[in-house]
DNA sequence: AAGCCGGGGAA
DNA sequence: TTCCCAGGCTT
């Protein structure tokens, strides 16, 4: 658009909000000056995580760490179980490392202390430094870059051209309403399938809705195949009470789990030899198959055979333990008949 | 720049 | 099924 419809289009998409804008609780406060621990924890916890799933966590953690002294005193495990189920458990992590920080260095008062934060990169910085105060950053979000890559009809739009359009565009006069409305409008208007442009402010601006075709922009993103993995795991103890593994690595790292060990589905034989190898590990007794679990994950889909087992190491509470879907999934199968190699 | 990291909702 | 979600970190 030119520079001269701007304001307009600003004005337009404000008027938007201030009247259609979500209700969040996160949102409390005067606008720009939002509770700055609230806001972080709302932040990261909607990271790649949609709103209405947000919403349950937020509520359960800060009734769990209403404060961030709360939050850096509390052992790491109790900060994952309240995580338990979100996903993406580096940030619970990050999180309480931060929070650890900030008790020590006191609360970030700029854009570029927010982002010196572990768990911090140029979108929630951005986020945060506009809506505590008012800071004139622009967010880049899925929604942002949905939202500008119609405006624009830009059907590949990169990181960095996305950031550019939203500096530009940013309202200097209101930047944490303006991102919030921006992102609003992605969310509940301009959606990934069927955006309803009947009812968008932008729409007299939008190349996308001129094209005819406003849910080609942009184009979908490639993505790497689903990765198979195959594993054997066992169960020693029952659903209350098992034999759990402190995980370590990238994937779901900090979390409990029963021990597994993965095997080549191409060679014969590898399932015993895993389940001999583990339970050598574990000092352990191999029993019957228990069953057999999958899981899909966004880049990789997880099959466990489950045995049962006896020995090892010490039982551990499960209920106080933060599990993957996965390790649920494998601890269902506990007090059920071990199941038939040769079904009838 | 490209991979990796969870789990679930919407169409 | 496919695509995406108020992204960040590592390589």
């Amino acid at each position: 658009m030119s520079d001269a419809e701007q304001p307009r289009l600003r004005a337009a998409l404000l008027a938007w909000f201030d009247r259609q804008g979500r209700d969040l609780p996160w949102r409390q406060g005067p606008e720009g000056r939002r509770d700055p621990y609230r806001a972080w924890v709302a932040e990261v916890l909607l990271q790649q995580t949609q709103v209405a799933r947000g919403l349950e966590y937020y509520h359960r953690f800060l009734t769990a760490f209403p404060s961030v002294q709360v939050l850096a005193a509390a052992p790491l495990d109790d900060v994952l179980k309240a995580w338990e189920g979100c996903g993406y458990y580096a940030r619970a992590r990050n999180l309480h490392r931060a929070a650890q920080q900030v008790t020590r260095e006191g609360l970030p008062r700029t854009h570029a202390e927010w982002l010196a934060l572990p768990g911090v990169g140029p979108y929630t910085a951005a986020a945060l430094s506009s809506f505590t105060q008012n800071a004139p950053h622009a967010v880049n979000d899925g929604n942002v870059r949905r939202v500008l890559a119609r405006l624009h009809a830009e059907p590949a739009p990169t990181p960095r051209w996305v950031q550019q359009q939203a500096d530009a565009l940013l309202d200097p006069a209101r930047p944490g309403a303006w991102n919030e409305a921006v992102m609003d409008l992605g969310a509940t208007v301009c959606t990934p399938k069927r955006p309803q442009c009947g009812v968008c402010p932008l729409s007299d601006w939008c190349g996308a809705r001129a094209s005819g075709q406003p849910g080609n922009y942009p184009a979908p993103k490639t993505r790497p195949a689903v990765q198979t993995v195959q594993a054997v795991a066992v169960l020693i103890g029952n659903a209350q009470r098992a034999v759990l593994e402190r995980r370590d690595g990238a994937l779901l790292g900090g979390l409990l789990g029963l021990p597994a060990q993965p095997f080549d589905p191409a060679q014969p034989g590898a399932p015993a030899q895993a389940l001999h190898e583990l339970c050598a590990r574990l000092n352990a007794a191999p029993g019957p198959l228990l069953g057999e679990v999958t899981h899909t994950m966004t880049h990789r889909q997880v099959t466990w055979q489950v045995y049962a087992a006896t020995g090892g190491p010490p039982l551990t509470d499960v209920g106080s333990a933060a599990l993957s879907r996965l390790d649920h999934k494998a601890l269902a199968l506990a007090g059920r008949r071990a199941q038939s190699l040769f079904p009838v």
